[in-house]
DNA sequence: TTTGACATGAGGTACGTACCTCATTACGAT
DNA sequence: ATCGTAATGAGGTACGTACCTCATGTCAAA
């Protein structure tokens, strides 16, 4: 049987009275007292029994999960991933409260952060572009005592308590070994498609790939990265040019989640044989892109996955436990036609 | 605030005592109250407080991993996090047994799960080849009661209640997919080694592999199989025999966990750059093979998430819940040295 | 010596569920 | 009318922890 209070009461020859005291870190026990107990704790090694615990408490975890509210197909399946797990966080004594706001507007996200401090949650996570203003909204955050994880996008963990999501850089060297080693050792161009190089993320994929490229497969030449902004014309338009500027693109290689207009180009426009397409996050759309063929390998992380892990780091930093780092690290993932039905649906 | 016993007692008009028989299908009480009880349940989406109710009952789930006892590095870390686990669920009322068992004899696995079902545990994870005497042994365990779940190497569903693993013969077809890319263009040959051809695991990615290079990659012919038993002399001189036989070898798969010989082989005998290296599992092995670039890339299944799974789908089958598919579901892994970093440990 | 502050103990109630005993009711059979 | 039985209610204790009140103890300053 694991040893609880009484044991420990008895162990250091007090009532559980004072242990409950000394366990909660309530006043009025002397410091003498305090140690003995601790070393009675230590020496039973004892556990609190944190069901028990949080049904006396009648404990309820509440965070929060604030994400960008328009996004394309990956911030709605994050979305739809979030609410899943809020419907079974509840057997669990967790609710969870879906915050959306508008990606483009760091007034409005400082906003809901703030009413967040005032609403008594227990801790949030979030996925935003960083931001001085950001910064400065979490680090209050942090002084108030809320615990804050930065999902997908990187925070750095100066500001935040932790970062739930994959290397980029590595991902970027990942994209650009499969793109070498797809496209052949015929010297040749690669195109490389963003929606914005404001972000992170995305210079940080860059700077992977570059990094690959150079070293080995120098025949290939990264061109300069075409940004979308999400406008489809601009971005066909700059494909067509680019492709028939030069003949001798052997590769694409998009950065970012929002590759409709991309795929919709190519498959207007081009014979899709003639390159490999390598793009990031297994949205429906480029799921179907792979089964086409359309796109030759698509690199993500498991949505799903993430949101359990904030989920979890969350409420092990509410109750100052430590966190699991193997269970909660996110894994690159390398999604090819022949291994996507072993990966899990996004719907 | 979630409903509770009181309050279905209350909408259903009955007491608490009765809503309790109901619940927990204890006899004496007439049909139609029942139905009355069970339609409040209904009615107010009532689900029990599982940590309350274990709290009353002071229940432990008791669980043992059954695996190979003298296997390589895989069955090695395979124990390690099994242990792990072990130490951390405890605090989660979870006590787990790790049972290590003669591979090689059958006889000896059937009288560990025959002991198994005489000492009441509440389920079973096992990891083992099937053979008639394990299916008879198993479907016993289900028929006592006993949920098993079957890990790594698949059981069919019709004998264990789950399995835990990935599908080897999307595996396969991933290695091939790998190998005809990474190979180029000419006409050559592909060698692939296996422990035993015995083992069904092997057979599948086998199987997978061979579908993709006929489809997709006629150039490049598959050889048979050698089968090396785990006898490092017997695996130099195949593969040496082979390599001499044939001058356009440009791919070698190894499609099953020990490997320790083949890479000595190559890194003492050959040019490994002449060749594309693929094989199966991220042990330290392996894992050190990809970082020299003896390897060109690694298929792998994360080790920590199956046996949490394990221990979740066996949890859930003993609480009669439903499992959380899209969380259990074993995810075929593509390892190279670029994502290697971001790549769980095995230790 | 009194006072007061502080340390500790004793004992209770609560959380939501399980499970037990005993009492009561209803109803059909005798 | 009486009895037996099945159905139900009433009320308790327990699980391990939290948190509350009140009583009692100790020790030092006034």
């Amino acid at each position: 049987m694991r040893p609880k209070i009484v044991d420990i009461a008895r162990e250091a020859g007090v009532s559980p009275a004072t242990v409950d005291r000394v366990l909660n870190g309530r006043a009025g026990v002397s410091d003498g007292t305090v140690s003995r107990v601790s070393a009675a704790a230590k020496k039973l090694a004892y556990v609190r029994d944190l069901s028990a615990a949080n049904l006396a408490k009648k404990r309820m975890y509440r965070m929060a999960f604030v994400i960008p509210e328009h996004g394309g197909q990956f911030q709605q399946a994050l979305a739809t991933e979030v609410l899943d797990s809020a419907s079974r966080a509840l057997n669990e004594r967790t609710e969870i409260e879906l915050l959306p706001v508008a990606a483009e507007d760091p007034h409005a996200l400082v906003r809901t952060l703030h009413a967040l401090s005032e609403s008594a949650v227990d801790g949030i996570a979030i996925m935003a572009p960083e931001t001085p203003l950001l910064r400065d909204a979490v680090r209050q955050l942090k002084e108030s005592g809320i615990p804050v994880v930065a999902i997908v996008s990187t925070l750095p963990n100066t500001i935040c308590d932790h970062f739930v999501g994959i290397d980029n850089i590595a991902a970027g060297k990942t994209a650009g070994v499969l793109m070498g080693r797809f496209a052949g050792r015929a010297p040749g161009k690669i195109l490389v498609l963003s929606r914005s190089m404001q972000s992170h993320d995305s210079v940080e994929r860059r700077s992977g790939f570059d990094d690959v490229m150079q070293k080995q497969f120098p025949h290939l030449e990264v061109l300069p990265t075409i940004e979308g902004h999400d406008d489809a014309q601009r971005i066909r338009r700059a494909i067509n040019q680019t492709l028939q500027l030069h003949n001798d693109v052997h590769g694409i290689y998009s950065l970012s989640s929002g590759n409709q207009q991309l795929g919709d180009t190519l498959s207007q426009c081009h014979n899709t044989d003639d390159f490999v397409v390598i793009a990031h996050e297994l949205t429906p759309y480029n799921r179907s892109a792979l089964e086409t063929g359309t796109f030759d390998a698509v690199i993500t992380q498991n949505i799903g996955h993430i949101v359990r892990s904030a989920i979890r780091v969350l409420r092990a930093k509410s109750d100052r436990l430590e966190i699991h780092r193997g269970q909660e690290k996110v894994r690159i993932e390398i999604v090819l036609k022949e291994n996507l039905v072993a990966v899990n649906h996004v719907d």
